[in-house]
DNA sequence: TTCGTCATGTAATGGGTTACATGATTAC
DNA sequence: GTAATCATGTAACCCATTACATGACGAA
């Protein structure tokens, strides 16, 4: 989670952790926040699984500064080439771990960087679990109606229509991922015509 | 959390804890999900605190059932005294703990038992804080869009998006509390009117 | 010189989840 | 008799938060 969040943001420059953390506001927007009551820690965890390493780029940091009693002043992060391949590891994944409430956001801010056909198959992933959710909702819906009052009628429906505007969205967005990239159409007569160019997406 | 809803559901009827956490599915709806693993570790400290004990009510229960070997069959909580208390505590609550995103839900559910005034000072609250997510996000947004790639950008406007769509929600629902009830309006010259009556709030 | 913000960190705690173990009851 | 679902419970863990402590640096 967080984890993922850091490689990724480490992936684009190094930062350190301050700034991460504006980054990840930034990045994440609505959907998530973190303290740096976590950050730290989790810098301090993925440094040691060697993910990371302080970057000494910074030529000004070496430079006439003061003598530096201990350790104080910023330390900033880079990515190792473990921590890049485990950067590509993670988007990869196209599980629950990659669309359920808590990490969709993440997975979704690194699109980008992410293959296309996972990227489908998360949104894929993310849509149906919102059905499934919206359906529940539906049908309890469906059969307390009567016995709610205004409140929690109120919330259900809200709730409801939340759900039912991601889902919308999720279907504009896959719409939009299969016209860039049609999948691989496994079609039972014959190997499958030839696309007029595939264009490389950086 | 769990407290208050388990207290709110319970006010309105003794429930055992497999049947209480379908109405908490039921009344949350998309807002929150508890596991058992929470639900009877909670129900046990609760019982342990004094506000639910278990109900002999059903007469059923202590007809010639099954010797009942140890201890395995429905566990009815019912609230107690304090447990009353308690929750006419919580629901007197208008501050950060009542309308955070992981509270607010379960405060509104229990509107229908909640004080107008009260009400309305948690929607207000509510209000502020996502009106403050709304900006911090729209000035972040204004500085960075031009950076931002396609997916980020997309995550940031549909994020923003609900953001202003639960203000528009809350405003309606203010207003409407405002019509149904209007504020003890404090005038600027000399002592309000005598009201009607002034009924005994303790 | 003091205030705000940049900057790093730790300790205690919290509030849940997952996975597991068990057994009763109901419908087929 | 067996599968589904109703029903209760525990243990291990996870991922974060809050509150706190510290200190550098620039602007007023």
């Amino acid at each position: 989670m967080l984890e993922l969040a850091v490689l990724g943001l480490l992936h684009e420059s190094p930062l350190h952790g301050y700034e991460l953390r504006q980054r990840l506001k930034a990045t994440l927007g609505t959907f998530r926040a973190f303290s740096y009551g976590s950050l730290y820690p989790t810098l301090r965890r993925m440094k040691a699984a060697g993910w990371l390493c302080e970057d000494a780029g910074d030529a000004e940091v070496v430079a006439g500064a003061p003598p530096l009693t201990g350790r104080r002043g910023k330390v900033v992060y880079k990515l190792t080439a473990e921590g890049k391949e485990r950067f590509g590891e993670l988007l990869a994944e196209a599980g629950p771990s990659s669309w359920e409430d808590e990490t969709f956001g993440v997975h979704f801010a690194f699109f980008g960087q992410t293959d296309p056909a996972v990227r489908v198959r998360i949104l894929e992933g993310r849509r149906s679990r919102l059905v499934e959710r919206r359906e529940g909702v539906r049908s309890t819906l469906a059969r307390t109606r009567s016995r709610l009052d205004r409140y929690t009628l109120q919330l259900q429906e809200h709730g409801l229509e939340s759900v039912e505007r991601e889902v919308r969205w999720l279907t504009e967005l896959i719409e939009t991922e299969r016209r860039a990239s049609p999948p691989p159409a496994v079609s039972p007569a014959g190997p499958p015509p030839p696309t007029p160019r595939e264009r490389g997406a950086p």
